[in-house]
DNA sequence: GTAGGTGCAAATTGTTTGCAAGTCG
DNA sequence: CGACTTGCAAACAATTTGCACCTAC
């Protein structure tokens, strides 16, 4: 990530645009429009020196292709919307998982999903 | 899921002797143990079919490709040995998690996921 | 001018499918 | 026997990498 190219402007823009989590396709797509030659490849090294400067955060949900956001947003946790596949973040976090751990375990990180319905299918 | 084969045998043997969720290539690897010949595209037709069947359920961790483990057990949580990768079951369960579920959304599950080193890679 | 970046295509990795040969019932 | 299964290899899909050309600095 040394230098500055059009092409990484252009997928900077697409992620500072975007108020939500994006797939490698979708920053294609979208990045196309701000200039038009953009190849997937430069999309993947691009989103990946990107993470590994700590610009943008992986998204990754069971069962489903990473996506990234803009990192910065505090420690949270998401909400799938089964209905209409949307993902939410919220900003709780059960806290002591600690308990959790096995014997002789270390425990590092973790991922909480929450699955069921956002207030306006839930309404619906 | 007609016939009883030997490699189904197999297969089915590996998920009643191994303790946590399975991927297609530990599957493969594990079954060869019990019956020499066993191939690729035999464990991924079987383990779809015992998915469909409800004798398998898929364990689908944040960002990895599906495991595999037996149907029925109770509920319970994973966690995975970032030096071996591979993935243990836990016996406990944060609870109640309806204090994070925002106003207006129903919850209906859940997922966690643990992440540091399994007892082995931790003592190493 | 030159090292870093891009884009294409080929290589990798993971999973599914077509088909001839093998096997269960 | 005859249909279901297997195993190989080809087909796919998603992502990474090799390499010649291009461009920011």
């Amino acid at each position: 990530m040394e230098r500055n190219t059009k092409q990484r402007d252009a997928i900077r823009q697409v992620f500072e645009a975007t108020p939500r989590p994006l797939g490698p396709t979708e920053v294609l797509e979208a990045g196309r429009e701000h200039m038009g030659s953009l190849g997937i490849a430069t999309v993947y090294r691009t989103i990946n020196a990107l993470v590994d400067s700590g610009w943008l955060v992986p998204v990754e949900l069971p069962g489903e292709a990473p996506r990234y956001e803009r990192a910065g947003i505090a420690h949270h946790h998401h909400f799938r919307c089964r209905s209409c596949t949307r993902v939410f973040e919220i900003p709780g976090c059960p806290g002591d998982l600690r308990e959790l751990t096995p014997a002789g375990f270390r425990l590092e990180s973790h991922d909480v999903t929450l699955y069921g319905q956002c207030a306006r299918c839930a309404a619906a």
